[in-house]
DNA sequence: CTGTTAGCGCTTTCAG
DNA sequence: CTGAAAGCGCTAACAG
């Protein structure tokens, strides 16, 4: 079958291939009758003009790309939604791409977006990079690049996260509230911006309320459940039990639920948990969870719109600006419902 | 700065163009000296192919694309994680759309693929999609396209489902087997396939025990959750109360328990329950859940496996060939925890 | 207002 | 084994 091209629209119409190329797009500059005539025919042929040659000559994609860690994660998915909805409104396409907490799979995708492939990156850092030299090349290249949740701290860029350090400490004095008076915190990947603000925020509150953060009640996960399982046994089991829980990860906030099953501990009798989580059907399942939900929706539709500000050519690069939306602190029903 | 392209690199060696486009993919042909020298400088400027201006010489964009109604689902963001895996095996670009549902948007999405954008396509019908000339389109360009979970019976392509007869079939068996004697079923959008599949198991495995399925007791939700409450609410209050529940979509589940929650009814006291679900943190949650998953990692990677397969050259387009995956019915807990 | 022309960066015949 | 040259489809000066 004969391609449809501008070429082809133009030998049909007996004007020259500049012409339809200006009448499908510049608009004023053009006849009106000769525009109505190129229009017309473009519908009726289904005519698209091909991306990769207009990318390849205007130097520009309308893509942007979206590197994060993981997929099967709630935060991610919904920041997609947000990120995809201002795409689609401005006409982008979006690449995804996971690096699977892996740190060479990072700078591998970084370095084949680095060649004209998209106009922008936004992302996510895996919980192992620390060198951060791809990512410096990215800024170097004039790649623009917004960080969103798990930002890079080192790098002069936009940012948009979550206020991590205050609802942790306002989840940490609702834990005091209810009681508690041994509150441990479980946490993942120590060299992530937000395991530290996270971490913060708990120290702090406790230090508020006079109480000082036990070495012994802050333990570190790892992504092996098995190990996970074990590390909150042995914590719920030790002499030093907690009576409160603070999980800075929704699945260390589900391990400890499966442990206090086996355990038989009961939830909230025995024992408060507190979770990050962006499931939000999570208290439809277990109403005795209290959870800090991120806006990951809204993440991804504001590291998007700051994105698409730095196309526009009055702009100079990304503006170094730094987004911070509030979380939710969902309080559970701290009374019946044992489980 | 200096643009690092082909055509630099073959001044900087004194090679003509050809002669390094060859040296970095050809190999044979190329004396094995001067490929060293070549694949040396390349790697020392960080050289990286323009992708767009192959595209457009090979007429092939060394990308798929992705169409889903929606991905804060996590059935979705699980066959993502599996269509990334071939893809970044194969070292291909994912490009995701999102339909949200939507027929119109769905129309013109893949509109926008059928210009070379993509070599293929993965996709999942919008709940509203009818009218398939659209996808008919996709194959008249000759762009293989393979559906998943929701796909579509009227096109001759390949198709990757779970049996969702099967399980529908063992899950209502089960809740029988329970002692529950009125099981009600819950869907939404009847004009997809697998909620005909689903409900025709449903209907065959009532009737394989001699009983009729009962009209008042199917109930066809929508999207509005305050509707489904609503109607499940009025389902459990009216004098027919149905001691069972099968539930086609989690979502419906989930409504489910927040009104018995509500009704101060429990799960699974006086009401069973049994739903498809991909969530696989939901039994940690509520372990009174039973519940059937689909392999949704499993079904994006075949689905990309046999995309990929229709690549090959010796292959005339997609072998219509349909792969049916098992879930897996987790029974829960039929005793204890009370909620 | 419209046509001619020169590429964007890469691949791929076709000659040497 | 290597080079010259044409061209993928589109855009954007520059001329009329």
């Amino acid at each position: 079958m004969e391609p449809v091209n501008i070429k082809h629209l133009a030998r049909e119409l007996n004007v020259s291939i500049s012409t339809v190329s200006r009448a499908l797009r510049d608009s004023h500059d053009i006849g009106a009758e000769t525009k109505r005539r190129v229009m017309e025919l473009a519908r009726r042929l289904n005519y698209e003009p091909n991306p990769y040659a207009s990318s390849l000559r205007r130097q520009k994609s309308r893509t942007i790309a979206v590197v994060i860690p993981e997929i099967a994660n709630n935060f991610f998915s919904l920041a997609i939604n947000g990120v995809q909805t201002i795409a689609q409104e401005k006409g982008y396409h979006v690449l995804i791409y996971l690096t699977h907490e892996d740190y060479g799979q990072e700078t591998a995708i970084i370095r084949h977006l680095l060649c004209g492939r998209v106009d922008g990156v936004l992302m996510s850092l895996s919980a192992q990079t620390e060198d951060i030299a791809h990512l410096q090349e990215v800024q170097r290249k004039g790649v623009p690049i917004v960080f969103f949740d798990r930002v890079c701290t080192e790098l002069e860029t936009a940012r948009v996260t979550t206020d991590d350090y205050n609802s942790s400490f306002k989840a940490t004095e609702h834990l005091l509230e209810q009681g508690c008076s041994r509150i441990a915190y479980l946490l993942i990947s120590p060299n992530l911006s937000i395991g530290i603000k996270r971490m913060q925020g708990y120290i702090d509150a406790l230090q508020k309320h006079g109480r000082e953060a036990d070495d012994r009640l802050v333990l570190q996960g790892s992504h092996d459940p098995e190990r996970n399982y074990a590390l909150i046994a042995q914590l719920l089991c030790s002499g030093q039990r907690p009576d409160g829980i603070f999980a800075s990860v929704e699945r260390l906030a589900l391990t400890t639920y499966q442990v206090c099953r086996d355990l038989h501990l009961s939830i909230p009798g025995d024992l408060k948990i507190v979770s990050f989580s962006n499931l939000e059907t999570a208290p439809l399942l277990q109403p005795s969870l209290t959870t800090i939900t991120q806006p990951a929706f809204e993440i991804g539709r504001e590291a998007a719109r700051i994105l698409f500000q730095s196309f526009h050519p009055r702009q100079r690069g990304v503006p170094h600006q730094q987004v911070i939306l509030n979380s939710t602190l969902m309080k559970r029903a701290s009374t019946g419902y044992s489980s």
